[in-house]
Formats: structure tokens, C-alpha cells, sequence
DNA sequence: TCTCAATTAATAATTATTTTCATACCTTAG
DNA sequence: CTAAGGTATGAAAATAATTATTAATTGAGA
């Protein structure tokens, strides 16, 4: 946890930025909740326990800010709202999601088995790839067997 | 051209709907611009070409339509809107998107190797995936060179 | 042709997000 | 200590994509 907060502390250091109380409180919310994937709202509401006079906008600009520091990672579920989660520096590149259709359950998978797929592409089309993401929509245990 | 839009007024009248003026060029649009990922702002320009009466929110209203009945898919590329594309029925899943954060280019990948990655997933998670979707960001062949 | 639910255009309303702006807070030079 | 210059903030206004409302129109089947 505190390994995290110092490496932000670092890049902001790096680009002239501060490690402001908001920042810290919006940061530690997303890591208390690892596995969840919040939205913007969601993370407004978490934080305002910490640091009740908190606005809105500046949990927008904080988590803009993160996704650039490359600490978090936004994730689209086209459910008309970002979404974050913290970015574990144990993985090459992230997870993945399946996204069941029948209760919109996220399960995260752990399997990441695109590396030979993005070597073929990487020759095939001459492209330099730096990430990728990946969604899988069906139904989950729970739907499928009901 | 003549197949798809019999396919959609097959599938309308099975929900007791109608294939409109608008919606017959609506489709028309997406599939003349097969290739392109069109937005709803962009469609709702060209189609005016043609039916110059219709609304933006009728717009709207027939690619979700479109979309439900699987005649075209949605594209998230991160802008802010939502983008479209026919769906080739001649493909199992659909093609892939490379997304250049150089110039922003979309190149469309015709490779699709998931299915042994979809098997393994099915049986570790008891999951059921109906589709997937995939995005690989990076440089292209002109923005790597220089 | 007649009937009626489906559809539409125009408009207003929502929703998520960004921008503006005046203020507050630091850090440092004088 | 105090002023200057920069960053950050909250509140509110602005934007942009999308959806809901409503009253009028349309088109397919009897
Ligand atoms: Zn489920
Ligand atoms: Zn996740
Ligand atoms: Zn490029
Ligand atoms: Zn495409």
C-alpha cells in the first residue's frame, strides 16, 4: 500500500505536481477496494468519508491524473461511465474481463495468453503494439445453470 | 446488400416492428461504408443525404436497434461516442481493432485466434462466452518510422 | 379503404464529464 | 516577514452524447 503511494508521490514529483490530501484519499480508496471496479461516482462517494469537503471535479481530475501516472487503469464495460481499478505492477500487461450478460457480474481472469497472438499481429501489420484490451461477454455459472 | 436488409426486415417483423424509410437508410449508410467506423453524428450527416427529414434521435434510436437485432456492432475506441460497423455474418466473432496513439488510425485485424484462449477460460470459470471484444493500441508502420 | 399500433421529428431532459474562475495554499526570493 | 508565482481546489457553468416525451404521421393488415 505505501510502496504505491510513494511511487505516485515520485511521479508527481517528476512532473512538477503534488501529492495533495484529496490525491492521497482518492488513491487509497481505489486500493482498499481492489477487485471492485468503481466508477467516478462511486469513488466520489468512498472518498467523501475521508475527506468530506472533496468536489466532484477534483475526484474527475485526480483519476485522470492516476490513469496518466499509469498507477490505475480505466475500463469501459458500455455501461455509459468509466470505470477504475489499481494497476498491480506484477502483471505485463492487465487482466481481462468476462462480463456476464445474465447480472452483469465482472469476473476477472488471470490468463493472459496474447503474446504469440500479438507477435503475428506485430509482423502481419507492422504495428508496434504497446497494449491491449480484451472483454468476454456470456453468462456466468450462476446464469448458465438456471 | 439486397441479403442484409431482408435479414432486418425478417428480424423486425419476428418483434413486430416496421423497416422504415429511415431505418432502410440507416443501413443502407453503414454497409456503402463498410471499412470506416462511422459515428452517430457522421451517419446522421450522410443519411440526411438521403432523407433529409430524419432526426438525430431517430438516428440513435435505429442503430440500437440494429445493434439488438446483431445487424451491426458498436465499437468503443475511448473518444466519447460510439462508433459502428456492419457485422459480416461470414465471420464467427468479429475482426479486431489496432488503434494507433500516434495519428489515431484504426486498422482492422482479420486474424482471430481466441477460440483455444475462449476454451480454456469456458472451463477454468464455468463461463459461457458468447463474444468478444478486442483492442490492441499502439504505432503504426508510418508513426514507428519516424 | 379503414384502423391502430408503431414510428417519427422536434424538443426538452438527462447523464457523464470538462472547463471556468475565483480562492486557497505553498515555496521561494527579496 | 511579505510579496510573487505557481499548483490545486470547490462550486458552478458549460459541453457533449444520449434518452425521454409528446403530438403528429405512417404503413401493414383486415
Ligand atoms: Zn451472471
Ligand atoms: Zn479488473
Ligand atoms: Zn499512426
Ligand atoms: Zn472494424
Amino acid at each position: 500500500m505505501l510502496e504505491t503511494m510513494d511511487i505516485l508521490k515520485e511521479r508527481l514529483k517528476e512532473k512538477g505536481s503534488k501529492l495533495t490530501p484529496q490525491r492521497r484519499a482518492t488513491l487509497n480508496i481505489i486500493m482498499e477496494n481492489k477487485g471492485e471496479h468503481l466508477n467516478t461516482e462511486e469513488i466520489y462517494e468512498l472518498v467523501r468519508k475521508d475527506c468530506p469537503e472533496i468536489g466532484l471535479a477534483t475526484v474527475y481530475r485526480t483519476l485522470q491524473l492516476l490513469e496518466e501516472m499509469d498507477i490505475i487503469s480505466r475500463i469501459n464495460l458500455d455501461d455509459g461511465c468509466s470505470r477504475y481499478e489499481i494497476k498491480t505492477g506484477d502483471e505485463d500487461h492487465q487482466h481481462h474481463h468476462l462480463i456476464c450478460q445474465g447480472c452483469n457480474k465482472i469476473i476477472e481472469v488471470k490468463i493472459d495468453l496474447l503474446d504469440d497472438l500479438e507477435k503475428e499481429i506485430e509482423k502481419e501489420y507492422d504495428f508496434d503494439i504497446k497494449d491491449h484490451k480484451l472483454k468476454f461477454f456470456g453468462l456466468c455459472s450462476d446464469c448458465k445453470h438456471k
